[in-house]
DNA sequence: CAAAAAAACGCAACTAAGTTGCATTTATTT
DNA sequence: AAATAAATGCAACTTAGTTGCGTTTTTTTG
């Protein structure tokens, strides 16, 4: 038996699937975000590795998933790398990013908030507007303790 | 005559009104933004006074202007700090920023955009919003050449 | 299954943006 | 004008991320 499942699901294969290479860490990797349901920075991941792996690792591990659509960028109160488990709607060529985010001053998770529309701007002339980012800062449903 | 001026406005008097120093660097820096009239980046500081002036400086100077209301950050593409002057409605303890930003691919400069009214979040239940940021990335109206 | 090719890894060294301590210079206050 | 306060420049440092390269691991291919 060598596989990883979580929820029914065997990790190993989805970096078959995406075409990643199924090296001993990455299998980790894949499967701590998976099992942690969260973002993840880079000073997160070491530290759950604690010194077992090289950083330029997590950095190459982290764009190769995010260019074969595991998972994708997320913005950070601090401006880090972090990253987010990709939706089915995102493939290894385009991300499906047309939502809001929601960062967490308490626990520093970022959330991808599928449900709020960005809306339309139609009073901006003569602006040609490549991409529209929305963020929230403040405290999450499991910090808000008011 | 010791003053520099622009559209009528007497730049030294407004260091001393705000309790800035006005030293000599200072004194043409706040000339360059009111010159200028468009966000500035600590690089294109650099880059306008040559090497006469050192970069420890001009970040000071940024903070201090920006602690006394007189300049405020303004998002950038590359995450880089860039700042722009200030409307009548920021002081120096609170600043104005209700509105969203527009970045030039182009130009690299950053609109503020007054016009641009936040929506405002109504369906995300149990998350306490403190900040709420709303930022285009594009081509202004200057660099839109179709 | 073994050999060849490709990809991932770890190390050290590097870059870019920004910060800190401290001695010196310049402004402001009295 | 002297005393006080603030700004400046230098060098050294920090943090986040990148690059080159030799070695190891994984994947492909016959």
């Amino acid at each position: 038996m060598n596989s990883i499942t979580h929820n029914n699901l065997d990790l190993r294969s989805i970096l078959s699937d995406k075409g990643i290479s199924r090296t001993n860490f990455r299998s980790k990797l894949v499967y701590l975000f998976y099992s942690s349901n969260r973002s993840l920075s880079v000073e997160e991941i070491l530290n759950y590795f604690k010194n077992s792996v090289n950083k330029v690792t997590v950095y190459r591990s982290l764009e190769s998933f995010e260019n074969k659509g595991l998972i994708h960028k997320v913005p950070d109160s601090k401006d880090l790398m972090r990253y987010s488990l990709c939706k089915d709607e995102c493939s290894a060529n385009s991300h499906n990013h047309n939502h809001g985010h929601f960062i967490c001053y308490e626990c520093n998770d970022t959330f991808c908030l599928d449900s709020i529309k960005i809306p339309e701007i139609t009073t901006l002339k003569n602006f040609v507007i490549k991409d529209l980012k929305l963020t929230m800062e403040g405290y999450c449903k499991n910090c808000n303790t008011i």
